[in-house]
RNA sequence: GCCCAUGUAGUUCAGCGGCAGAACGCCACACUGGUAAUGUGGAGGUCCCGGGUUCGAAUCCCGGCAUGGGCUCCA
């Protein structure tokens, strides 16, 4: 959204945008302290401890004082002072004072106006320049994201060189607004969710129709790299979880439930249950690596707060698995793993995504020397591929380090989908092995992994991606056959039955309704092609096609559009066939 | 979990102390129609739940639940 070389420049802006927003806030409330006001990927924040949080009209009286401010042209003065300087000028800052105690190197403040902030800048020369904001909206923000620290009010805000962009921006905001999941699959019918199942949302009978499409896809390319699908129980033993560690690291999220006097432990995670699969035999070194698939259903005790439609819920669906392998056909199996998700990506239409290796956590498992060897085999099979990636310290989960992909949507959000996880510890704690040419017991290394993630947010995300626009391997009704009277209802029927032959999944609008309105009803729906079927196409046996996209083509002969639109979802076509 | 906002017909929303409203959808009737809304009529409500203030509460106050925007965590 923001051109890659004027980054900097925003940068700049953005910061001194919130320099000028504090000291609005400032002028306006004298009593405010001052929490951090940096620039952000999109616009800026600045953070206040004031007595009552701020309101929408507040908002509206801050907006008036920062154009005044901005009229003004106050320069940005840099000024680079001694730490008594500092403790004395921000004495009743007592925020300012925290973050002064970390700095190490010079202290440096800038000045517009009266007000004066502890910053390392750039800013621009000053607050003139900037030519067009808006504060979009406040938010209750812990100090230094600490729950355990006092809850300040923050306002978010952003702002532009020029008026345009700052319209083009808003525009998109509503565009986004537009495209978000949550609305559009309540319009169209994909999922709903309900007061009394908060977190755990119901697809409905279109929504089920793009879930099994994608199943369905995803099995057969899994199949033919070697995986074995499996189905485990939901409910397991509590002492399973103790075992695999989750008891330990993961308690707080986990739903127990009690039968028999026995305290049972609702999964959150499939691993333990394929271990239990792979520990049912002996297994030969020859049999490696054993691939273990499931699209398990998981249940996470999120934080009510932390749920938003279906990205974010309490039961998502993994598509899960376990490669159990040697060690020495770990890399190789992570850059299969990686190739794979490529293609499914690409499939859906994503071809911009981001990597990020995440290291040792601090709550975690293991040793010193597994946790070294793990991250190196998914740092070499990234380093052969020659991607590139993020690394992220202290990110990984408890039993080991990872990669996540990072998907971009077509408004360039990104989402964490797909996890690649080295796991030393489990086979340790679950005594797993497999025999060697030795005809000694070798200890097997596991990868956990899963491409989509959840489901339930690829679909959340394939829906915003799309704009509800699925593709028609996708589309829940691909196409609608619409005659205009009566009198075309038979020849309609005929079409809509050779349709259905070829498992296209069809519809027929027969209701007493004009062309138009159908038409239009079509189009909300997003429907990929209507079938027009009126007198002339009864009277040559032909149909005339109309995209969604509102390309009309007349008097295509049916058996043409049978196999144009069966050669578009054979072959998963992100467009569609006709243009 | 915490801060803020919101919760009214199937849907989108207006009303904000004094008779429960609109549009779309739904039902009925008429219209047999050519590429984004044919017309007329009708039915449809626990105003999220519980308590309080008031002659009177959808509206004001308190408590709860849910959803959304954030904080934190993560798929």
């Amino acid at each position: 959204m923001i051109p890659e070389e004027k980054k900097e420049y925003y940068k700049k802006l953005w910061h001194s945008a919130s320099h000028v927003l504090a000291s609005a806030v400032k002028e306006l409330w004298p009593d405010a302290k001052l929490g951090i006001g940096p620039p952000i990927k999109e616009g800026f924040y600045y953070d206040f401890d004031v007595k009552e949080p701020f309101t929408q009209q507040d908002l509206e009286r801050i907006e008036k004082k920062m154009q005044e401010i901005i009229d003004r042209k106050e320069r940005f003065i840099r000024k680079e002072i001694s730490r008594e300087e500092a403790e004395k000028l921000f004495k009743d800052e007592p925020y300012k004072l925290e973050l002064l105690r970390e700095i190490k190197g010079p202290i440096t403040i800038y000045q517009n106006g009266n007000f004066i902030d502890l910053c390392r800048g750039p800013h621009v020369d000053n607050t003139g320049e900037i030519k067009a904001f808006k504060l979009i909206r406040t938010a209750g923000a812990y100090w230094r994201g600490s729950e355990k620290n006092p809850m300040l009010q923050r306002i978010y805000g952003i702002a532009f060189p020029s008026k345009q962009e700052l319209d083009a921006y808003l525009k998109k905001l509503e565009e986004l607004g537009e495209r978000n999941h949550i609305k559009l699959g309540k319009q169209l019918g994909i999922f709903s969710i309900h007061e009394e199942a908060p977190g755990f949302p119901f697809f409905l009978p279109k929504g089920a129709i793009i879930w099994d499409e994608m199943i369905k896809f995803l099995k057969k390319l899994h199949i033919a790299e070697g995986y074995k699908f499996v189905r485990t129980p939901i409910i397991m033993s509590k002492e399973l979880w103790v075992r695999s560690g989750h008891w330990d690291h993961y308690r707080q999220n986990m739903y127990f439930t009690q039968a028999d006097d026995r305290m049972l432990a609702v999964k959150p995670m499939n691993c333990p249950g394929h271990i239990l699969i792979y520990k049912e035999k002996r297994h030969s070194y020859k049999e490696l690596p054993i691939k273990i698939a499931e699209f398990g259903i998981v249940h996470r005790l999120e934080r009510s707060g932390v749920l938003y439609g279906l990205i974010r819920v309490r039961k998502f669906t993994q598509d899960d698995a376990h490669i159990f392998c040697t060690e020495e056909q770990l890399k190789d199996e992570i850059i299969k793993i990686i190739k794979l998700t490529d293609k499914i990506y690409k499939t859906f239409g994503f071809e911009d995504y981001s990597m990020e290796l995440s290291t040792r956590p601090e709550d975690s498992m293991g040793t010193d020397e597994q946790w070294e060897h793990a991250t190196n085999a998914l740092e070499s099979a990234l380093k052969e591929l020659k991607i590139d990636y993020k690394i992220n310290e202290g990110e990984g989960a408890f039993y080991g380090p990872k990669i996540d992909f990072h998907i971009k949507d077509a408004l360039e959000r990104e989402w964490q989908c797909a996890t690649i996880q080295v796991d030393f510890s489990m086979p340790e704690k679950f005594d797993l092995y497999y025999i060697g040419p030795d005809d000694k017991k070798h200890r097997p290394v596991m990868i956990h992994r899963a491409i989509l993630g959840s489901i339930e947010r690829f679909m959340g995300v394939l829906i915003e991606h799309y704009g509800g626009m699925f593709p028609t391997w996708l589309s829940p009704v691909q196409v609608r056959v619409m005659p205009i009277t009566d009198r075309n209802l038979e020849y309609a029927k005929a079409v809509l039955e050779k349709l259905r032959e070829s498992d296209i999944r069809a519809e027929l609008d027969s209701r007493k309704e004009t062309l138009p309105k159908k038409i239009r009803e079509a189009q909300l729906e997003k429907i990929p092609y209507m079938l027009v079927i009126g007198d002339n196409e009864q009277k040559e046996g032909s149909v005339t096609v109309r995209t969604r996209k509102g390309v009309i083509k007349k008097s295509v002969k049916l058996e043409e559009f049978l196999s144009l639109i069966k050669e578009e979802i054979e072959s998963r076509a992100l467009e569609l066939s006709i243009k």
